[in-house]
DNA sequence: CCCGTCCATGTGACCGTTAACAATCCTGGC
DNA sequence: GCCAGGATTGTTAACGGTCACATGGACGGG
C-alpha cells in the first residue's frame, strides 16, 4: 500500500509517480542481494536465517512496500485465510448481526470475508453459490436460520471446510456440521412460561417459517412455546403467521385481534411482533392492557417502540464470532479437531412494557 | 475412468467417491489428447479452434467437472471479477440494503463480493482495509454515507478501481471518484416544505452525523431542510441529535418535547424518528396531533409503527446496483470510460400517520 | 586431520492459467 | 509446382509464492 506520511523521506512509497506494479519476493531478493527463497524464509520466520541477513531483508521489504500476494500464496497451496458467508438475506437483523460478528472475528484473524446470497433453495442456485465459495479456496460459513440456508448446508460437499449458524437443534440431534446456536427453544419456553405466570390462560404464537425442508419440523421457538404450554397443562392453540416481516405479523395480528380468547402472544421475531402490535392497536385492543406481546431477537429499535417491546435477546454477533472461530479451527488445525458444536450464551428475556403485569 | 456411460444425467459430477483434487487445464488436455493451451483457447472462446476439437474438449471438460481456477487466473494477470465493499457498518438499514444491491448485481455479473468493515477513520485502520481489498485484486466499492466511509474514500490510491455510494454531493461539486447517490437534499427540502404546508410555523431537524471530516459541512439532508425553511422565510432553528440510532433520537426527542414551539420534526433517518416518537409519547405530546414527524430512508418496519411513520423512501438497493455497475465499467472497459457520477431515482416522500394534517 | 552435522543459503520445479511465439498443415494464386 | 499466408496446434515463459533438495562453510569428535 502506498502509504504516504513517514518521518524520514518517504522511503516506503514508490517514488512519486503512479504506483508501479507491486514488488515481488524476487524484487526484494535482488535489492537485498539474496535469493528469493531467503526472502521467503524471512517472511515466514524460518529460524535458520542469519540475524544480519534477516534485518537487511526486512529493511528492503519496508523500503519497497512489499506485501505478499494472497493470490500467489493460494496458488502455491498455502493456507487460504478466507471465509465465504452463505446466507439468504443480508438485511434482516439477525442475519446482518451474525454477518457482522463473523466479519469482526475474521478481520481480527486476518481473514477476508466474502458474501454470497442464496436466492432460492433450488439445487442449481445453491450449487452456484457453493462453487463460487469453493473456488475462493477458503471455508464456508452458512447462516442456516431458514429453509434456504438449511438446504444449502445439506449440499456442502464433504471436502469443504464448513460451519454453520443454526437454530437450536431438535432434541439430542447433533448437527452434521460443526455448528453454533443459542438455545432459543429454552428461551421460547421461558418467555411462554413468563406470560402464563402473568395469569394468561393461554399463549398464542406467531411463527417464523420453519427451516426444515417441507416444514416437517416446527422451529425450536415453536417447540419451546408448545412445551411450556404442555407443561402447564394447556392445549396449544394453532400457531399462525407465514413470513418474516412486519407485514406478515400484521396479517396474523388481524386474525388474532378478532379472537377474544387471545390475551398473550409470543412472536417468532420482533418484526412480526411489530406487525402484531399494529394490528392490535388498529383493532382497539391495548397492549399490555388487553394483550401481552413478547417478540424474539431484540432488534435494536424494539426498546423504543410504543409500547416498548419485550423480547428475547439473541447474541447474534456472538454466534457469528463463534461460528467463525470454529471454522478457523478446521482450516488450520492447531490442536486436533476442536469441538464440533457450540452453544453460545443463553438468550435473555428482556421485559418491557408490552408484557407488563395486568 | 470410473465414469460409466451417463446418458446425460450426472455427467458433470465427479464419480462417486471423495471429491479428488479439482481437474486442471492440463488434466483436460491429457484426456482430450490436445495441449493445455488448446484447452485454454476453448475455455476462452478463441476463434481458431477446429469445431471438432472444440467439441471433444468440451466433452472432457464436462466429464471431468473442470472449473477454471480463479486464483490461477488472477495470478496470470487475467481480469479479476471481484469487488470488496468497504463500509463502517453492516446492520444499519441503509448500509445493509446497499450491500444487498451490490451483491445482487455482482452475482449476476459473476463477480465475487467481499466485505471489509471499517472500525474507525484512522489512517491505519483504513489502510488496513484498503490493503486487504487491493490484494484481492478486484475493485473497491465504498459506502460513504458517514465520516468513516468518506475518509476511506479519500485514501483510495489512484491506481485502484473504485466507486462509491454517497450522499448527494454539495451543490455543483463533482465527486472525485465515480459515485452514485439519490438526491436526498431535494427530498429533505420537499419533506420540509410539506410540513410547512401543513401549517407549521417552523420545522425542527434531528440530524444524522455529518460525513465531512470535522463536520465542516452539514449533510445534504440538513442542507435541504435549511433551504426549504429559508425559501419560506423562516429562520432555521438549531439542528439537534448526535448519532444514528433510536437512542440518539430519543435523547434529542426529550429536549424537543420540552420546547412548546416544536410542532414539526424532520429526522435524518427512521431510527432517529423512532426515538423521537418515543420521547414525544412519554412527554404526553401526541403525534400527529401535537407534533408532526417525518423520517428518512423508509425502513421496512416504519409503515407498521404506531403511529405509522412518514418517511422518505430511498432506493438503497438501486444505489448499490448502480454503484456496482459503475465499478464494472471501470474494470472491463468495453466502451470508453463510462459516466462517472450517477444519480438514481429520486427519493419519494411517503406520507403516513405521523404527518397527517392537523 | 578427516568426516559427519548443522546452519545458512541457493537452485530448480511446481501450483493453474494466459500470452507470445514457433511450427505444422492446407489452400490458393501464379 | 512453388510459395505466401491463414488456420490450427504446440512449446515455452511468465505470474509470485512455496517446497524439496543441493551446496558450501563452520564446528566438533575420534
Amino acid at each position: 500500500m502506498p502509504v504516504t506520511g513517514h518521518t524520514r523521506a518517504d522511503a516506503a512509497a514508490p517514488p512519486e509517480g503512479e504506483q508501479r506494479k507491486a514488488a515481488s519476493i524476487r524484487d526484494v531478493a535482488r535489492v537485498a542481494g539474496v535469493s528469493h527463497q531467503t526472502v521467503s524464509r524471512v517472511i515466514n520466520d524460518h529460524p535458520s536465517v542469519r540475524p544480519e541477513t534477516r534485518d537487511r531483508v526486512h529493511a528492503v521489504i519496508a523500503q519497497l512496500g512489499f506485501r505478499r500476494s494472497a493470490t500467489a500464496l493460494a496458488l502455491a497451496g498455502g493456507p487460504v485465510r478466507a471465509v465465504t458467508v452463505l446466507t439468504s438475506n443480508t438485511t434482516l437483523y439477525g442475519y446482518a448481526a451474525t454477518l457482522q460478528g463473523v466479519e469482526e472475528e475474521a478481520r481480527a484473524a486476518g481473514f477476508s470475508v466474502g458474501v454470497s446470497v442464496l436466492d432460492s433453495d433450488e439445487d442449481a442456485d445453491i450449487d452456484r453459490a457453493l462453487a463460487a465459495a469453493a473456488d475462493s479456496g477458503g471455508g464456508v460459513l452458512v447462516i442456516a436460520y431458514d429453509r434456504i440456508g438449511a438446504a444449502a448446508l445439506e449440499r456442502v460437499p464433504s471436502g469443504l471446510a464448513c460451519t454453520a449458524a443454526v437454530e437450536s437443534p431438535a432434541g439430542g440431534r447433533i448437527p452434521a456440521r460443526p455448528s453454533v446456536w443459542a438455545d432459543d427453544r429454552a428461551a421460547a419456553r421461558e418467555a411462554t412460561a413468563h406470560l402464563l405466570g402473568l395469569g394468561h390462560a393461554t399463549v398464542h404464537y406467531v411463527a417464523i417459517p420453519s427451516s426444515s425442508p417441507g416444514a416437517r419440523r416446527p422451529s425450536p421457538r415453536a417447540a419451546g412455546w408448545r412445551e411450556a404450554l404442555q407443561d402447564a397443562g394447556v392445549t396449544p392453540p394453532k400457531p399462525c403467521g407465514k413470513g418474516w416481516d412486519a407485514r406478515a405479523g400484521y396479517q396474523a395480528g388481524l386474525a388474532l385481534a378478532r379472537d377474544p380468547t387471545v390475551t398473550a402472544v409470543l412472536c417468532g421475531n420482533d418484526d412480526l411482533a411489530l406487525g402484531v402490535l399494529r394490528a392490535l392497536h388498529e383493532a382497539g385492543r391495548s397492549v399490555p392492557g388487553d394483550v401481552s406481546v413478547i417478540g424474539f431477537d431484540d432488534a435494536p429499535h424494539s426498546a423504543y417502540l410504543t409500547p416498548s417491546l419485550s423480547s428475547v435477546r439473541m447474541d447474534f454477533t456472538g454466534i457469528g464470532r463463534a461460528a467463525f472461530a470454529l471454522l478457523r479451527d478446521q482450516l488450520d488445525p492447531p490442536g486436533a479437531a476442536a469441538r464440533s458444536a457450540v452453544e453460545v450464551a443463553k438468550p435473555e428475556l428482556v421485559l418491557r412494557e408490552s408484557s407488563l403485569a395486568r
